[in-house]
DNA sequence: ATGTTTCTTTAACTTTATGTAAACGTTACA
DNA sequence: TGTAACGTTTACATAAAGTTAAAGAAACAT
C-alpha cells in the first residue's frame, strides 16, 4: 500500500505551520514524498524544482495567494497537468474563487479531516493516472495477453489468474520484452525501494511464473537479473 | 448582463455549502434567479414552491440522495418537464446509469469548472423542449437483467428486489463485466468520496449479492478488489 | 409521536491466499 | 573444484477477505 506511493511527490502549501505538520504527517504515513512551502512565491519555486504530482494549495496566504500561485504554476512547462487542489476555509468569500476554473482541479475545505483528505488525495492521483493512460490496459507479447484491467493473463487461449505480486512482476518484465531487469530494479518497482525482503523472494515468484506461464519465457541472466522472452 | 435570464429560476441542491456558494455565485452573475437546498427533502419542497426551470442536483447527499429526490420531483404535477441535471464525481459512468432512469436530463461532473457549468446550463435551458431521453434503463448481462428504473433485477426469470447499496454495487460491477474494481474505486463510486466506512463493509454487501444472485458471479481478486463475471 | 421493519454498518471472530523465510539443492564459471 | 549466484521446496506468518450477529439508521406504518 504505502510502498507504491514512494515515488509520488506532493507539494503542500500553507502559511500555518500546524497545517503543514498535520497534513504532512498524514501524507507521510501513506508513504508520499512531501514537500512544503509557506507562501505562493515559495510554492512556485519548489514546484519547479520538485515537479510534484499533486499540489495542495491554501487560498489565503501572505506574499502571494493560492490563486495567483496556481495560475503561475499552470503556466510552467511540465506542470500543466499537475493536479492542483485548493485548501479553503468554510465560509470564505468564494466570489474570489471566480478564477477557480483557471486552473484548479478540486478543493478541500478546512477544517481538514485527515481521513477525508487522504481519500481525496488518492482519488485525485488515481484520476490523473487514468487520464494519462486511457486504455493501454491490454498488452500482447507473443501468445500471452496481459489484461491489466481484469488482472488476468491469457496464455495460448487459457485464462490464468495471478496473485498480485506475481501479476506485477509479470507486468514489469513484459513491459519490455528481452530487456534484462536487474534484481534491484525489480525490487524497487514491484516491492518498493524501502522494503527489504530476503534474497530468495524474487526467485520464488519467478518460479511460480515459470510454473504457470512457461519455463521458456523467463530467462535468468546470472549476476544481473531476469528477462522475459517471447518464443 | 443578460436581462433575458432574470425570469429563469434555478434550484441548486448540494450538501456542501461551498458548492452552493461557488455555483450560486456564478449563476447569479449570469442573471439567473437562484434558490438552494442542502438535501433531497428540502429540494423537493423548494421545487414545489418555486417551480424552477432547471434543477441542479447532487447525487450524493445525506437525508435523501439526488436520485430519490429526482424521482419524487418528476412525479410532481407541473415539474415533469423541468430540466434536471445531476452533479456527480468525475468518471462515474455509473451515475449516468442510475441517474438517467430516475428522470435526469444530463449530468455534470465534479470538480466543477464554472465555465463548463455555465455553458451547460445555457445549453440545457435552450434545448429544453427538444430533448430526447435515453432509455437504456434495462441492461442484460448474461442471464441477469438489471432494471434500473425499478431497482430490481431478474435472475434466470426470478425477480429479486435489492436494497439501494446492494443494487448500486451490483450496477457498478456489472457496468463493466470482468473488470476488476478496486476497493478504493468501489468506495468512491458507491459510497462517495467523503464517506469513510469500515473495512468490512464492502465484503458484507458482496456477500449478500453472492447469496442472492449467485456465488459464481462475484470473483475476488485478493489485494485488489472484485469483479463480476458471467457464466 | 410511536413502534416496526428493513436496510446499513460495525465489530468480533474465523478462514484463506499470498508472500516470505529458511533450509537445502543446483548450476555456472573462475 | 570452490564458491557465488540462482533454484526449489516446505512450512509458516500475516494481511486480506469471509462470516456472523447484532447494533445503528433509515424508512415505513400506525
Amino acid at each position: 500500500m504505502s510502498t507504491e506511493n514512494k515515488n509520488i511527490k506532493i507539494l503542500l502549501v500553507d502559511d500555518e505551520p500546524d497545517i503543514l505538520e498535520i497534513v504532512g504527517y498524514n501524507l507521510n504515513l501513506e508513504g508520499y514524498q512531501v514537500f512544503t512551502a509557506k507562501n505562493g512565491v515559495e510554492a512556485i519555486s519548489k514546484a519547479k524544482k520538485k515537479m510534484p504530482h499533486l499540489i495542495i494549495l491554501d487560498v489565503m496566504m501572505p506574499e502571494m495567494d493560492g490563486i495567483e500561485a496556481c495560475e503561475a504554476i499552470r503556466q510552467t512547462a511540465g506542470l500543466e497537468d499537475t493536479v492542483i487542489t485548493f485548501l479553503t476555509a468554510r465560509g470564505e468569500d468564494y466570489s474570489q474563487l471566480a478564477g477557480f476554473d483557471a486552473g484548479a482541479d478540486d478543493y478541500i475545505t478546512k477544517p481538514i479531516k485527515p481521513k477525508v483528505l487522504m481519500s481525496k488525495v488518492k482519488a485525485l492521483l488515481r484520476r490523473q493516472k487514468e487520464d494519462t493512460k486511457p486504455e493501454d490496459q491490454i498488452t500482447q507479447v507473443g501468445d500471452i495477453v496481459i489484461n491489466r484491467e481484469e488482472y488476468k493473463i491469457i496464455n495460448k487461449g487459457t485464462e490464468i489468474v495471478l496473485p498480485r505480486k506475481e501479476f506485477e512482476l509479470l507486468a514489469l518484465l513484459t513491459s519490455k520484452p528481452n530487456k534484462v531487469f536487474k534484481r534491484e530494479v525489480i525490487l524497487e518497482k514491484v516491492w518498493g525501494n524501502e522494503v527489504v525482503v530476503g534474497g530468495r523472494t524474487i526467485d520464488v515468484h519467478i518460479r511460480k511464473l515459470r510454473e504457470k506461464i512457461g519455463e521458456e519465457h523467463f530467462k535468468t541472466v546470472k549476476g544481473v537479473g531476469y528477462k522475459f522472452v517471447e518464443n
